[in-house]
DNA sequence: CACGGTTGTTACATCCTTGTTACCCCTGAA
DNA sequence: TTCAGGGGTAACAAGGATGTAACAACCGTG
């Protein structure tokens, strides 16, 4: 639990980065590890505990996509924030579509990137991965029966893709999922430009047992866009 | 962060007046590095993480133009002011819409430069370039998801094109933007003679979205004949 | 076999974004 | 003052993205 004293790895291989990094993240209260290697990292990260990476995206010994890709396919809900050098747009869309919680762009100061760190823990932290159960405004899941309860008593049931995906939506909570990521994650599909609308039928689906309107939605937002995003029980008004 | 010691590159060819940049720079508390050749200096400014450019047009490997260009590819928020020796009015007129950020005519005197030097950093360092968030006079826009939050409560969605609009016109807080920068460095296009009011229809739709009004902006200013120009939130009043 | 539930596809209506045009107002110079 | 050009924006159009009804395929059960 993140709550306590947050573990942290920092694969990055610049090592005045590095440092500087480190140091910041234990005078925040960190236990922080350190890799310059990105296959070295990735192996640490499979193997240890930790609630949150800090990858950078140019590496000795794998391309930080492919870490990501990695880590985001073994530990779906480990947080990532990814290191850029280059401030090229395409990167920053390509890693949030990869699945990257958050970025910064280098040069960034370490207060700025401290904040991000704060954020997405918060953010993790905040989320409803309480065990079994998915709070959301006016109800909860169990994600292991399906079944919805809402505050007002009545009931749902949810089918087995539909629990998947509230899973995968519910642990990003208040960040945006692309199409093409949920199919890569929930359905284990590539689509290279996607031309199906499977994805939006079933988050249709998902919204009228819920009871959203997606015209004002209380659970699942649409970003135009850039795909669907769960919102927090408190994050719901806006 | 320029607050302290800005690290201030110098590309120019002429070792003498190189030389008397450089001794200024040292004695006004920056940390300075010069190269005398345009690749060598595009390279430097790439890969060091400069808070200011000094750019002297006229080089040897790699005209001063490209070099710009190069550099506002690469990193849109790096200012760079521009040394040129003709006072021809065509170089003054292209430099500021290729994205520089002032310009010096030589010769000049090192009073003038570090003048122009402390303007554009106080400048930058008084933009709202904190990460994802650009504030503005009454909110914030987040340029991530496109969010716009406003002090009193409410909220709007910028769509992408805005967003980037956003972005340009925010990393260069204070200064006019022609609707031929805009053009090319959003749009990608290099119009000779505008004759699209596609800009100035943009610039609408986010003035109404932010809540602006044109003839007593707070966010976006017209400069008459110039362009528009972003108001950081302390400056907006004038 | 029929049946109900789940999943995926197709087709269509609708909304959002983006660029263009047209019209009118305003500015600044003479 | 007049006048030419710049600027604000309503209105329109085209294209892409999204919501969803309807249908088809599948699957396990009785």
């Amino acid at each position: 639990m993140p709550s306590s004293r947050p573990k942290t790895l920092v694969i990055e291989d610049d090592a005045a980065i590095r440092r500087g990094v480190v140091d910041a993240l234990r005078a925040a209260g960190h236990i922080p590890t350190e890799t310059a290697r990105g296959d070295d990292g990735l192996r640490v990260a499979l193997n240890g505990e930790f609630d949150l990476v800090l990858l950078d995206l140019v590496l000795p010994g794998g391309s930080g996509w492919e870490i990501l890709r990695a880590i985001r396919a073994a530990r779906p809900d480990l947080p990532v924030i990814v290191l850029t050098a280059c401030g090229a747009e395409d990167d920053r869309v390509s890693g949030l579509q990869l699945g990257a919680d958050d970025y910064v762009v280098k040069p960034f100061s370490l207060r700025e990137l401290m904040a991000r760190v704060d954020a997405v823990l918060r953010r993790v932290a905040a989320s409803p991965q309480t065990g079994h159960t998915i709070s959301f405004a006016g109800g909860e899941v169990d994600t292991t029966s399906g079944r919805v309860s809402f505050a007002d008593g009545r009931a749902a049931e949810l089918s087995e893709k539909e629990i998947e995906i509230m899973r995968y939506l519910a642990c990003r909570a208040g960040k945006a999922v692309s199409r093409d990521e949920l199919l890569l994650r929930v359905w284990g599909l590539n689509p290279k430009g996607l031309q199906t609308r499977t994805v939006d039928m079933h988050i249709t689906r998902l919204r009228e047992k819920l009871g959203d309107d997606p015209s004002n939605p209380r659970v699942l937002r649409t970003m135009w866009g850039q795909g669907y995003c769960f919102l927090a029980p408190r994050d719901e008004a806006h």
